[in-house]
DNA sequence: CTTGACTCTGTATTCGACTACAGGGTTTAT
DNA sequence: ATAAACCCTGTAGTCGAATACAGAGTCAAG
């Protein structure tokens, strides 16, 4: 294979770039482990393979990608991008059963932003009255001992973020 | 919370009832693997134990219990309820680090809302206006293909609720 | 005196989403 | 021609937050 790939003209559609995958872990910032690792949930479909057994992506994958982070960021699971996405490749109307995700989804978006707010201004109203009154012992900072706080919470788990502390080897990162 | 507990004179504070961990898991609706999971990691204090080895909890242990539940709602991990309630337990001025804690806790809470509620509104829109369009197949639900929306997103992750769709053995549930 | 409901300890498994590693082939720059 | 820098497969480990399970002791009722 030679290296000046770009010279090649396809005379279709778009610019159909063919790129290894150290490239898009590159530009996606995804890191080539969870690209293979997404390819084996089939949440990303098996790419071209050129001679020696490399994965040629086609550069749309891209958009797919920022479309899987997207979706994330909502809230919504692996195993729910991917019914999403095998919905999309089965060609004819994507979006019957996937509409129905999104708006379930968007509700519950919804409920769960609600009550985050309300335990948001617990919260700061716990920590603001705890600042005033400075740390009466025995008090516990206002909130621990559930003082100010009165509903007891439905079985809503775990919102967390799980923001990467970790450390990553590939960070890639450009546009 | 006040029923016949006046009646004792413990010379003392309060009602201070006994529960047995079944009692415990009931009423707080926690489930006694995970309240021995609690005190294993250190977030519930060891409970005084009968002679026959059976932990005997403190009612005000509910308390407790109500608000790590309310605290993990608002995001924070069983790591930091942990230190939370331990800077409290260390008796003195218990309020210290952990207004920090909770202070930095509720900016990333609002900063998370907000990204929460752009991608909502991206999303809707792109719900909408599919609804309206119908679904013209190569457009793939207009968002999966990124078309409608810009920005690529910040290395935020996985704010996903994870909730109970598990078989559990005990549910407990009044209050 | 035997059920059955509870409880105990300790270890193992689950789940989602990665991340790492071993052990090997290929390409590219020096 | 040799090393660095990629790439491959496949399996295993991590992390947080539980859950499950095995094997035993305890207790109130019939």
């Amino acid at each position: 294979m030679s290296k000046a790939t770009k010279s090649f003209q396809q005379a279709d559609l778009e610019p159909r770039q063919r790129l290894k995958i150290g490239e898009v872990s590159k530009r996606s910032g995804i890191g080539i482990e969870t690209l293979r690792f997404y390819e084996k949930s089939g949440i990303l479909s098996r790419p071209a393979r050129s001679g020696n057994g490399y994965r040629m992506y086609d550069s749309e994958v891209l958009e797919r990608l920022a479309f899987i982070k997207r979706a994330q960021v909502l809230g919504f699971s692996l195993e729910e991008i991917r019914q999403i996405i095998a919905e999309k490749d089965s060609g004819e109307s994507p979006c019957a059963a996937v509409r129905e995700v999104v708006r379930r989804r968007l509700a519950e978006l919804d409920e769960r932003m609600a009550q985050m707010r309300r335990y948001r201004k617990e919260l700061s109203e716990a920590l603001a009255e705890w600042e005033r009154s400075g740390d009466v012992k025995g008090h516990i900072c206002g909130l621990i001992e559930g003082t100010h706080i009165k509903n007891p919470l439905t079985p809503q788990r775990a919102v967390r973020k799980r923001e990467g502390e970790k450390r990553r080897k590939q960070d890639g990162k450009d546009e």
